[in-house]
DNA sequence: GCATTATTTGGACAATTGTCCTAATCATGC
DNA sequence: GCATGATTAGGACAATTGTCCAAATAATGC
């Protein structure tokens, strides 16, 4: 059946232009053509924009829940789960430089254009900081646990949005190191 | 002269527009009508949309620096300027929840775009760095003055951007409650 | 091999985009 | 009060937007 694969391609294609140049300056003429299909054929899967937009938020959802659940198979201990998070910064610097980081850029977009999508899309965010809280909370962070999984998140969100205005490498390894000397500092913490 | 006046105002009305709706999602068309300004007019002050923006940046470069010479003039010690700095995310934090932050925010825009004015948009970034690792200085931070300005800066890009996407104010009240906290640490170990 | 779907095509559509021009109106100096 | 230049209005323009449709083609079940 080509349509499921034709469906995932479509989608596929609209998160990558998505991300690269942005939710509104995207057309339908750019998926389109960068997916080898007629702007004719595309409507038969999706009716609106909206739609797509839907199903690539559905998709970076699943993304990200499959990377989580990962990053748990992979280490056994919370403090490792987490370095993998904020280890994220390194490993995708460079389209986080040129293109900024995609949760927080489509959130911000979405905020902007008042998109009916806005909380969907901040659910991406939900996940993360789940995630993290869980982390924390294994730690033996019990009601600090939500507070410092907030605040990781915003620290690697406030990294990504300076690596993007200043194009700096240097400053994301630098900051990266601090997360994690401060993760440290936090797991000290609770042993006492 | 009515033409300075006017100019100045259609910059004043696009700059809001850019920030609650983004650069690319803004019109001629809604500019002109919200400045009250038949399109044609606009035309007589501004030949091309990358010619507003320019001003539009020009004007948050001017009254970013002026927001700094405020501060620097009202709070004599390096710390209450810090402070002052960070507290701009509580003062606006209404218009941040729905809009983000306007110069993270362009930043992140123009670069999607690939837009030409990106390193002069960064420019508004620069300019707070260059201001906080000056008040770092005077404190007596020598080498980790430009670290730690660009540390405080990330961090408060980061808790706008959660802010957004999850329209938290009490998130935003413990995270500058959190960098106040980070600032009086810092400032304590450099009297060792 | 025929009938019925599923899929694809190319283009129509009204609206909107940024850009540009001409003609009218205004203000000002003399 | 007239001439000159500054300012404004309104619309033309080609291109592009998201949306939608009818007809052609491909795939499938019987």
């Amino acid at each position: 059946m080509a349509s499921a694969s034709t469906r995932h391609n479509i989608i596929e294609i609209a998160d990558d232009l998505f991300y690269r140049g942005g939710f509104e300056a995207t057309s339908f003429a750019d998926i389109a053509v960068k997916a080898g299909i007629s702007r004719g054929n595309f409507y038969y899967y999706f009716k609106t924009k909206d739609e797509i937009l839907d199903a690539v938020i559905d998709r970076r959802l699943q993304r990200t829940r499959a990377m989580l659940d990962g990053w748990e198979a992979q280490a056994p201990k919370p403090r490792e789960r987490i370095v993998a998070f904020i280890e994220l910064l390194i490993a995708n610097r460079a389209p986080i430089m040129a293109h900024g980081c995609p949760v927080g850029t489509l959130c911000a977009e979405l905020a902007k254009l008042d998109h009916v999508h806005q909380e969907r899309a901040a659910e991406i965010f939900g996940l993360f900081a789940h995630w993290l809280e869980k982390q924390f909370r294994v730690l033996g962070a019990d009601e600090a646990a939500r507070e410092w999984a907030l605040h990781v998140l915003a620290w690697s969100q406030g990294v990504a949005s300076l690596a993007t205005a200043f194009k700096d490498e240097e400053f994301i390894r630098r900051e990266v190191a601090d997360i994690a000397g401060w993760l440290d500092g936090r797991i000290a913490s609770l042993s006492n």
